[in-house]
DNA sequence: GTCATCATGTAAGCCGTTACATGATTGC
DNA sequence: GCAATCATGTAACGGCTTACATGATGAC
């Protein structure tokens, strides 16, 4: 799972490990943002793989970060590199080491996307983050699955209610509202289902199968 | 968490690892059973430490399993337990190592069960499986420790879904529902804390501090 | 007598965490 | 200069999974 979120948000954009670690913590379905003794070392292993690369840190087509006007400290840094190696490695101006996704990584991330079935939820709110890089077929695909589980859940919730033994108030109640959520997630998915058939059958009829977003990338 | 649940479970009634690994598998918040190359281990550590001990294969209070009169069976497993060895360690008639919990187990498990706050919603739902065994004051701080994390979490949805940058409507649809969904979990457990205290009050006026449960003293 | 299931364990390996070590940058 | 933060890593350790090994029981 942290290699489909590493690769997604550098498809995103070129960043480095400080800064990818928070925004992995922002997505949903990553609560906890991942360690750094669990991030750097996945990083290493991406790059020997070639799915991403070190590139030089050249400003950012959106920079995040506010840039507070730091001429003289960038000026500082510059220095400082020089003084350490000239030009020597992939390492931007200031020690950072910004990563990029590669060609190869991006196919990687399309096969993490549709690779089969897991079980946990977050792993879909990953997935469902980075999904707009799917094509609509495969994007319905992955709901489909979801929707299959979720329904595979529900009944078992429903079967399981009854042949339990002696459940306490809390854990009956408990199960009752788990059931009624459930039901929610799978009325939301049938919702986003109909949305992206309906966006797909209109993107068929305009030659272009575009998502119902105004100034869409590419 | 694990120990928490296989603790909670052998207070039940004493169980042996292959029976305990199905219950732990229908438990809310175990979606998956836990391996047995987990398992057993753990068990063996709970015993190491006292807090579970293995007992004879007499027969359980309420007998889980169908027992289908097959008395021929417990015969040939009498007769292959002599042979084997006789009386020797705890083992029941059939082989199999049933587990019961000690009182320090009992101990630890109310431990496990007001232990500091965790984020994981999983563990929630297994120490709500067996909070019927906290003092009534306990149960009111595990449930207003859960709502305060769950607003913690609505209020943090909330201020990001305004500063989080380009979103596809994918991951706005998904944070919408998700929101929701906490906000329909945070009125169950007003619900539940109003039922808890409505119960306290009750049971303190009685001079006795009985859940809500027909049959209970006046 | 053989096969499926019940039942208990061990070993290797993966993956993630905490703790530690190091150094640059920036504000005061 | 000094502390806080940014930034990158390594090492030790723990827990869980898969795969393997073993054997009893019960159905046919």
């Amino acid at each position: 799972m942290n290699d489909l979120a590493i690769l997604g948000l550098l498809d995103g954009q070129d960043l480095h490990g400080y800064e990818l670690r928070k925004r992995l913590g922002e997505l949903p379905g990553m609560r906890a943002a991942i360690s750094f003794g669990s991030l750097y070392p996945a990083l290493a292993r991406l790059e020997r793989d070639g799915l991403v690369k070190a590139v030089t840190n050249r400003t950012s087509p959106t920079p995040p970060a506010p840039m507070s006007g730091s001429l003289a400290g960038e000026l500082a840094a510059f220095r400082a590199h020089r003084r350490r190696n000239s030009g020597k490695e992939s390492r931007g101006s200031r020690g950072k080491k910004v990563y990029g996704i590669t060609e190869p990584g991006r196919q990687r991330l399309r096969e993490l996307l549709v690779a089969p079935e897991v079980v946990d939820d977050r792993e879909f709110a990953v997935r469902l983050a980075f999904c707009h890089r799917l094509s609509p077929a495969e994007r319905l695909a992955l709901f489909r699955e979801r929707r299959e589980e979720l329904i595979r859940r529900r009944d078992q919730q429903r079967s399981g209610r009854t042949s339990q033994r002696h459940l306490t108030t809390y854990l009956r109640s408990f199960l009752e509202r788990d059931t009624e959520a459930t039901t929610a997630d799978l009325a939301w998915l049938d919702r986003l289902i109909a949305a992206e058939q309906s966006s797909a059958t209109a993107g068929e009829s305009a030659g272009e199968s575009a998502p119902s977003k105004p100034g869409g990338e590419r």
